[in-house]
DNA sequence: GGTATATGGTTCGGTCCATAGACCATAAAG
DNA sequence: CTTTATGGTCTATGGACCGAACCATATACC
């Protein structure tokens, strides 16, 4: 009787949820569905640049999906920049390097109109990750502290700027999944996800990253310790720190086009 | 060059986040996704049992669809016993009476066999709840008191189970929508409307509406009076509480299927 | 009573999306 | 130099959605 409401979780928040009515339906494509998808795990690290994806008849059997539409999900991505396809034994489908916009360019394209969504975004992870941060404290069993020491060696044994990001990636994963709470973990690794894709990556200075550093080992040993009050406020004081650069960044950016004659 | 990242904020959720290409694409129809809009208004409160929806026509051209579209989407309604459509003049299509199935028998088919998922989502209600109201205690203005007067002062002259549980819902609304930050009122009305659809509204009884009451209440004074930890500890006494009902509910619910035997 | 009107009910042709499967082209492995 | 693993191309089929017209029915209004 109730097999219609077999329905995503937390979907469509980006609509004005005030009135359901408003706002027009928008059917999602299987190549749009598969693009984000792809996108999303090389934003994951679990494909790195340099790396080849799954071939075609992999990806479209992985995705209960038909080849030609995995092949318009793959032309797109071409399309766009972010991959190269390369033929005959041994080709595939390869992550190209640089392909995060991280550029003024792109914040003035892509950031600046959606502002305000953005800020909501920051805002909640603001609020949600010392949460998430103090509940994994309190609920962290030893699998999780050995996952957390595993991500935190990694961290510091990441050499180049896109390890270190890998490494960052595994170790926010690590908290989220100290909650045991699969709703949370997908709320954090999304907000991540979105963040980290709309910007080209968190602003990654050498500076950055010792302070991250510094601070993300600290999170992981108040989360080993369990002490929660500590996660939190080092969990506060970590995206804070984000939050804070990527104004500063956008501000810069923000004066540079007003200089500018526009394009 | 970012086109393509245009997609749902947070989508998808249910999905084991671990592996981005795990399980299968699934395109979301139209009409499924109609009925989801329709289903979650009538939750939400902007259309009561007796009430009848837009007509057809006016529907489509809301929604952006054709109404080929939304035909298909209202005879999946009809046909599941959640709607009445009636032809002539002041005809339409008719919110039923009582077509939540809060039986004994929903809980059995539906929610047992998610029950895992269930918890996730009530635990993670639990622990964003206190955030939201501790922020819209920080963040309210006067405007955001107006609203929470005035939902309250419905939700005490409501009469009737129906109008109680719309009250309720605006209440919570207003809280959220104190914390002016829309990825947080979204969030919470996804949650609620989520649990309060699969469970047929959350357990109303009597008595529980009287210690609601109080809650609410509590609550909407600690915001008006920008008492952050007031706040907070309330929204988790009272989120505490209807998790408390529902597992209560469950476990009746589940002795007796013990005890029955299956169909 | 009769007519106009607002609603749901039905039908038809068109376009686009996705599937399934076969086959071609290419480059490397063996 | 043959085999093989990959991407590249083509065709036929089915389904979803659209747009628009037209039918059926019940009420409002004259």
């Amino acid at each position: 009787m109730s097999e219609i409401f077999e329905a995503p979780l937390l979907n469509e928040l980006q609509r004005d949820s005030t009135d359901p009515l408003a706002g027009p339906i928008v059917v999602r494509n299987a190549p749009e569905q598969i693009v984000e998808r792809l996108v999303t795990a090389v934003a994951l690290g679990v494909y790195v640049p340099g790396q080849a994806l799954p071939p075609e008849r992999e990806l479209a059997s992985l995705l209960g999906v038909s080849r030609a539409t995995v092949r318009e999900a793959l032309r797109r991505m071409t399309d766009s920049g972010y991959i190269e396809q390369r033929r005959g034994r041994n080709g595939g489908s390869f992550v190209l390097e640089d392909w995060r916009p991280s550029s003024a360019d792109l914040i003035r394209r892509h950031l600046l109109p959606n502002w305000t969504r953005f800020e909501a975004l920051f805002d909640t992870r603001q609020l949600l990750e010392p949460v998430i941060a103090a509940t994994a404290a309190l609920r962290r069993n030893d699998d999780d502290v050995a996952a957390l020491s595993q991500a935190l060696d990694d961290y510091h044994a990441a050499t180049d700027r896109e390890e270190s990001r890998v490494a960052d990636e595994r170790v926010h994963r690590a908290v989220a999944e100290s909650t045991h709470n699969p709703v949370l973990v997908g709320l954090s690794a999304q907000i991540r996800t979105r963040i980290s894709l709309d910007l080209g990556a968190e602003p990654y200075t050498p500076e950055i990253r010792r302070v991250a550093a510094v601070q993300h080992g600290l999170l992981a040993d108040a989360v080993i310790d369990q002490d929660s009050e500590r996660a939190s406020a080092i969990a506060l004081e970590h995206f804070g720190l984000t939050e804070k650069l990527v104004r500063d960044l956008v501000a810069r950016v923000r004066d540079l086009a007003i200089l500018e004659t526009d394009e």
